[in-house]
DNA sequence: ACACTATTAATAGTGATTCTCATTATCATA
DNA sequence: TATGATAATGAGAATCACTATTAATAGTGT
């Protein structure tokens, strides 16, 4: 899912960021550059420590306090799921549609993708669930819970439920 | 989404859950009883305040504890949208599947049903994308985020982004 | 009645996240 | 190039939803 990878793909990742910024009155400083890359780089959505990990150079209040700009301006989202750390990755503005397979043992997120004509249909059905309640819809998620390859193997294959809940 | 108004339904309710419980070598004492009933009464998934506020005989620390055995028993789940607090429902299994509809302002969260042809493809392609990542689905969770209506009138009709992100 | 286990509920943690505030960097204007 | 005005930093303290502990109580089977 990671698609910035290449130094013009950066460097125009980068060059969005700066301008969104911008228009919402902050500034692209180093420590938020080194945040946006540090997001950038890796190829599933990261906790805290897992930012702070990648890149020690953060101290975590800045790294909340930004994640917290960078979500007000569109520019990342945050995943929570449980009782877990909660994640963070890139904006779906900058990453694409996409959802996610959420491990239930270890915690673990990986992005994912759906058909064209399953998102359509999935659009369709909620547009008219939400007009029925008079709701107002902004976007929705769809995660898919199970257990990842690591954890099925550290504690057996148990019986997996139906495919779906 | 409450299925269980009936005094009839109530009573089979009570007897499966029961069941449920005696097998795990859990009793279906009163306090357990009480916050079952007072989640069933509600017609939207309740936080620990909500239940607090519905039936004030349950002490906090109880029902945290028991919300721990019920959902263990497949019996109640937790839906966490954000920071918000963590909101519990009776679990599909005695509800049926269904989502959620989350309001982004209030956190207020709603019940929804899609087409059976819609969930039906949601599911194919969700086992597509696991087998591909050797992952062993359990089941899905689909949001749907927004304004209620409350929300929407009390702020005025933001622009709304596309139907969904 | 007895031994044993489950449950309760008040209280004391726990830990991720947020707040505070003194210090530092940045920008616009002179 | 100064100079204020404002934004950003980061270390530590505070918050608060949630969990663990514990002594007391209530069921359960013999």
């Amino acid at each position: 899912m990671n698609v910035h990878n290449t130094r013009t793909e950066l460097k125009l990742l980068h060059a969005q960021i700066a301008t969104m910024l911008s228009q919402s009155n902050y500034r692209y400083t180093d420590s938020r550059r080194r945040l946006v890359e540090t997001l950038s780089h890796s190829d599933h959505p990261l906790t805290l420590p897992g930012i702070i990990a990648a890149e020690p150079s953060l101290a975590p209040s800045s790294v909340y306090r930004n994640l917290e700009v960078l979500e007000k301006t569109g520019i990342t989202c945050r995943i929570s799921a449980g009782n877990e750390h909660t994640h963070f990755e890139l904006s779906e503005s900058l990453l694409g549609h996409h959802h996610h397979m959420i491990c239930v043992t270890c915690g673990a997120i990986q992005d994912i993708s759906l058909d064209p004509e399953t998102e359509h249909l999935i659009e369709r059905s909620l547009s008219a669930a939400a007009s029925h309640a008079n709701f107002t819809p902004t976007h929705h998620n769809l995660d898919l819970c199970g257990r990842c390859v690591d954890c099925t193997r550290k504690s057996g294959p148990h019986a997996s439920r139906s495919t779906t809940g």
